[in-house]
DNA sequence: CCCCTCAGCGAACACTGTTCGAAACGAACG
DNA sequence: CGTTCGTTTCGAACAGTGTTCGCTGAGGGG
């Protein structure tokens, strides 16, 4: 090809007469790559910062070279779900510690949702029944089922609370993109004291006189609160502790 | 103008010499016309379908126009949403049926979200705090004091239900697009069917030996199953029933 | 009566996801 | 070794999106 030595041809110019190749065409792409590359935008930029353009670049390449590893993007986000879903610790089912072991469980799942700014989003819009999500799921449904739980009350939980911590998930990723956002925290929660301020008791007075208990508490602690009412509602079903197997 | 009486001229070509004023710019455009229309967009299309011009559209008018009368999409949104809250029939608080009427005007709040397909996901994005949407967490926590529930579960507790209602709303909302969207119910029903069969009984088998009660039920059914999951929960938290006021 | 403010609105900007067609490559086959 | 074939790469283009800019013209206040 050259009689240059490796590397340094390409600071120059391209000889005119020569085809410009370009670059010589990394065959390198797959969907690893693109994943790993989208994870890195998805933890900076979250849902909406992961497009197609931006995920290229980062490979140094063009959106539709992304189509020929990967259908569209709703497919990429489920991938990319997935493999969040691949951080959440599970821990060894012990019969004695259950409602403990399953509180745990969900509020690492919230936590690395979170990891990962508003990707929960995707668990509300497609049911994720990718490898690693189905692992928290058959977890999930051990632990309850070693409680005691009904098969049709296991069942319809697990829909549940994965409802619930999504849910969850969402509301906290947008509260810390607004807090982040809109630089200082500071100036939007006056703008909120004053809009509560103004607000006339004599239509909303429960509301009003609550004002105090509604903006106490971290995010995970309100979290908490409602898993603990879902979990203890579900101990209330149980007729019993039960050994696993079939 | 001109010496014919009016409605017919419009049918006639202008004269060329006359400036030809299109339309005789209507000022007519209000929030209010601006949020009807979208609300008739949004019933048919989900939120995806209300973009700024295809509201302007319906108004006859250019997407530039909406932003006189409209700060952003986001906005729009909110009060699109806030429309669909006064849609929420409230009832008479009676310290009698407390637990059942929770029960009804949350099953209730999902029905009215749904019939407004996705909207659900605006209350997952900004914490609803329209007028409407006030009247309704207004009555759920008089309901839940007149139950009893200590004023920090109140507050709390109104967080939550909200968080679930909005996530099982829009699964809901989703569930039934993909329903209609791709033609027969029974394709896709066909092929989960052939995904849960093909799963590996021996990596999931509590998963996969609760398959049977995985799809029974109706969505609203496995609604109100975690939604008595809450309330019941809320109701051992009670300390006895308490009178209304200060 | 005049002027000035501001709703109306076409055009443009910077994006988005996705498709198309041509090129370039690796492997399999004659 | 040569040719073909399927796959990967990727620039360009298409049809959208939300939003801004600048011009026009009508209505109300002075």
């Amino acid at each position: 090809m050259s009689n240059r030595i490796g590397g340094v041809e390409h600071d120059l110019p391209e000889p005119p007469w020569r085809t410009p190749r370009k670059q010589p065409v990394r065959r390198s792409l797959s969907r690893e790559a693109i994943v790993e590359a989208a994870m890195g935008v998805l933890r900076k930029e979250g849902i909406d910062g992961v497009s197609m353009r931006r995920v290229a670049t980062e490979l140094s390449t063009g959106a539709a070279s992304l189509y020929a590893h990967v259908a569209n993007k709703d497919e990429l986000v489920e991938l990319l779900f997935d493999e969040v879903a691949a951080e959440i610790p599970l821990p060894e089912p012990d019969p004695e510690r259950w409602r403990e072991q399953l509180t745990q469980l969900w509020v690492d799942s919230r936590a690395a949702l979170m990891r990962y700014r508003d990707i929960a989003r995707a668990a509300l819009g497609s049911v994720p029944f990718g490898p690693n999500a189905l692992r928290v799921t058959e977890t999930t449904m051990r632990l309850l089922r070693l409680g005691g739980v009904p098969e049709q009350a296991v069942a319809w939980a697990a829909d549940v609370v994965g409802l619930y911590v999504s849910a969850s998930a969402v509301e906290g990723a947008m509260r810390a993109q607004r807090e982040e956002g809109h630089g200082q925290w500071d100036d939007q929660a006056r703008q909120m004291q004053e809009f509560f301020a103004a607000l006339p008791a004599e239509r909303f007075p429960t509301f009003v006189s609550l004002l105090p208990h509604l903006t106490s508490g971290t995010d995970e602690e309100r979290f908490r609160f409602g898993l603990e009412l879902l979990v203890s509602g579900l101990a209330a079903l149980a007729t019993g502790p039960r050994e696993e197997g079939p």
